[in-house]
DNA sequence: GACAATACTTGTGAATTGCAAGTACCATCG
DNA sequence: CGATGGTACTTGCAATTCACAAGTATTGTC
């Protein structure tokens, strides 16, 4: 059970270490469903792409392993976790928003879920 | 034979889509050697990470039907092509930015390729 | 024309993915 | 108190994708 093994670091270029860690078609998608105020593992399985369950608990892992999240107890007092962005997790959120608002100028039929409008100036 | 199959579209979420596209460890690498001024297959070969030659060239295919990038066969017909940013692929230097930020804000021990510093204000 | 370089393609095993099913834990209902 | 149901995973497996090596067909240079 390789559960979640840390990748390669390929180069020491920001953009391939970043890719390292989140370059795949499922982690920004849980980073997206955080800003949308998911907390709870059945929040991310529930999103509309439909993200295979054994891939989620691996990808929770490895943000965990890297720092982008962390898991605490929820407020409500039941057993089970809630995952929160760490301050470098919210970090993403800009490039999150770049890739959002590239979608939405240039792939067709593109519309945002809601909590992640762009923001007004 | 399943030469550039086009990934299928997850959800109308246009993060989800740009993902779609873009959301593997190599393709945005191939975006950043653009920027850095490759034009020719050997220049994306050649970078420091090592592509594979075999993605690297079903990558190509797979952005040039995506609009992402444009390859200009030389007029004698010589094999030789060279490849090119579009508009839409240009756009892309923007989520490049904020990745490559993130990385050396977040990640210990990145330093950016020439050609590829932060614009100065 | 010989020879190296370029731009790929093909083959093979290893790793990763997607889907289904199963397990463990807790809560509540009857 | 036992049955039922939801949550949060883990496991198994076929299928896809990946990485690495090797091969092929042109092209540029001498």
């Amino acid at each position: 059970m390789p559960a979640s093994a840390p990748r390669v670091r390929r180069s020491p270029c920001p953009v391939a270490r970043t890719l390292d860690l989140i370059g795949d078609r499922w982690t920004l998608l849980l980073i997206r469903d955080f800003f949308r105020g998911a907390e709870r593992y059945r929040d991310f399985a529930t999103a509309p792409e439909g993200i295979p369950t054994n891939i989620l608990a691996e990808r929770l892992a490895r943000l965990s392993v890297a720092g982008v999240i962390e898991s605490t107890a929820p407020a409500d007092g039941s057993r089970h976790r809630a995952y929160r962005l760490t301050p470098k997790g919210r970090a993403l959120g800009r490039v999150l928003a770049e890739m959002r608002d590239w979608g939405l100028t240039w792939e067709k039929g593109t519309r945002v879920l809601a909590g992640l409008e762009p923001a007004k100036p």
